[in-house]
Parts: structure tokens; sequence; C-alpha cells
DNA sequence: GCATCGAGGTTGAAGCGTCAACCATCGGTA
DNA sequence: TACCGATGGTTGACGCTTCAACCTCGATGC
């Protein structure tokens, strides 16, 4: 094993991993307890109502949700039949679909923001300098980088 | 709305949003892919493999590897059907179980370790200065630390 | 001794994500 | 115009996680 982690290596290590195994797990329960969502219902359908008339395109959609076009296809499947979302073929690409945020979906989203917004501000946020977060979004937008450039879209 | 996230919080949430989506998914195809385990079932196995007698007690193992008791016990129970981990009862208390890794399990996580350590690397750690790994770990402690509290094992 | 409560752990059902197979459509090429 | 690869999307089966119900064992009070 010549290329080890050293120790500063491993603690940073450990803690990022508990981040990304809690913190989903924290969102998605908070927002299932208090607005019956998932984590991605939530955040297709807050992408969508930011969107120009309330739609975008499933593959747009699912890049930005950063989830696989399947994944996303589930997703507004069951938005679908909740009355959240609905499908709308392209008119000038048959190929494409759009999703539509409905009117009950826009209600629902807004219902749901401002818990959300407070448990991302109290699990994250809470505590971090201005400094930090500008330090959170460079590191985090790094390994980004090389997690898309890993598996390109 | 008047706690909403300001521009570089937004930013920062988008960047750690797609963090903690897509590293979780590209270590688990990573490690499926070159050695048949989930990042759990590797995570768990190689917290055995450096415990006194490869062995530890389920609560404890469910901590250290961020996961619900529930979780964790399918998890043992997988492992335990492929021969890579045993059931022992705890001898001084009857309510207590252990998880003892067997020579099966750890040859199999010694093999999957050094290509486990390149993908966090190349995933991670590449491109990231000494700085930026003190500062990871600093910032990812303290998310870590107000995930507990909020919901503390 | 005996009830009671809490801690440790297991289990089965239900929901979600991945994977692979599949279909329809578009753009280019001959 | 007829083919062919690439793009956009859907679907069903399978595996994993969660949730709730449940069980056993230890500690405590009486």
């Amino acid at each position: 094993m010549d290329n080890w982690l050293d120790d500063a290596e491993q603690r940073a290590w450990r803690s990022l991993a508990a981040v990304i195994l809690k913190l989903p797990a924290e969102l998605d329960q908070a927002l299932q307890r208090d607005a019956g969502l998932s984590h991605i219902e939530y955040w297709v359908m807050a992408l969508l109502s930011e969107a120009p008339h309330q739609r975008l395109q499933l593959s747009h959609l699912a890049a930005q949700a950063n989830a696989s076009l399947s994944r996303l296809s589930h997703v507004v499947t069951r938005l679908d039949r909740r009355g959240f979302v609905v499908r709308e073929r392209a008119p000038d690409d048959g190929r494409a679909t759009f999703a539509v945020l409905t009117d009950a979906g826009r209600v629902q989203v807004e219902a749901a923001a401002p818990g959300h917004v407070a448990t991302v501000r109290a699990l994250v946020f809470d505590g971090l300098s201005d400094q930090d977060v500008a330090d959170l979004e460079r590191l985090c937008a790094s390994i980004a980088g090389r997690l898309d450039r890993g598996r390109p879209v």
C-alpha cells in the first residue's frame, strides 16, 4: 500500500464520510416528517418552481438535481401520481419530455420551503463563519468537479 | 421567508448537495465493480479489521459506521451469509452481540483496500492542498457535530 | 422474588435507487 | 429515401434502507 492516506487525510475522510452518510438521512427524515416529501422530490419541485413557466426538460432536470435520468423518471412518476407535476411531450422534439409543476405542486413546495431551509441552516450553516461558507463552497465545488470528470454526464 | 439563505450560502449548499448526492453513488459503484462490496460492507469490515481481535459489538460498530442498528444488522446478515463475518453472543451480557471478521473476510477487505483508497484519492483528495485538507476536516467535523446533536445516538 | 422499564438486537414489509433492456425519435450519410 | 448511430426516456426486477413491531436480557424498585 504505497499510496495510503496520511493522518490528516484519514481524519478528513472520516469526517466527510460521516457527513455524506448522515446528512442526507437527516434531511430526508425532516422533510418527510414536516412535508411528506423526500429530499429529491422537494428539490425537483423547487427547481421547477424557479424555472420559466415552471417547466424543465427531464434530462436537464436530472442534471440539475444530480440524479440519473432513470431515477428522475421514477421521481416524476411519483409526483405525477400525487398531482404535483405533469408530463408534457415537447412539440419540437418528439424524444424530449417536459415536467411541469402544477398549482398543487407549487403550493406544496412553497409550504415545505421554510421548514426545509431552517433544517439546512440548523444542520449545516449555523456555526459557520462567512469565511467557512466560502471555504465550504470552494472545497465542495472542487470535489464535485472531479466527480463529474470521472463520469461525465 | 425572513430566514432565507443568502447568495454565498446558496452556492455552498448547491455544491455540498452535489457532493453528498454523487460521491456515495460513485464510491459504491467503484467498490461494487472492483470488489463486489457496497461502501458500508467495506467500511464495516475495515473497522473490524482494525479492532482488537477483529471483533466489535454491533451497537458500537453501528455508531462508528454512521449507520442505524437496523441497517447494520442487515449488513452483518449479508456478510455472514457470504462467510466474511460471524456473530457471537457476548458471554457477560446476554443482550450484546459481537461481529467477528473471519479470515476470508480479512482477505477480502485487504484485497479491496488499495483500489478503494485510490478511488477516494482520485475523487476527493487529488487537487486539494494540505491546507484544503485541514479545512475540509474542520468544516465536516463541525457539520457532523451538529448532525449528532440533532439526533443523539 | 417479581414487575417494570430500558437497552441491544432482529425481522418483515414497504419504498426508493440502480441496472439493464427496451422503445421512439432525430440527425447525418449515402 | 433508406439506413444507422446517437439521444431522450421508460419500465421492471432486484437489492438496499427505513420503519415499526417485536423479542430477549439486565437493572431497578419494592
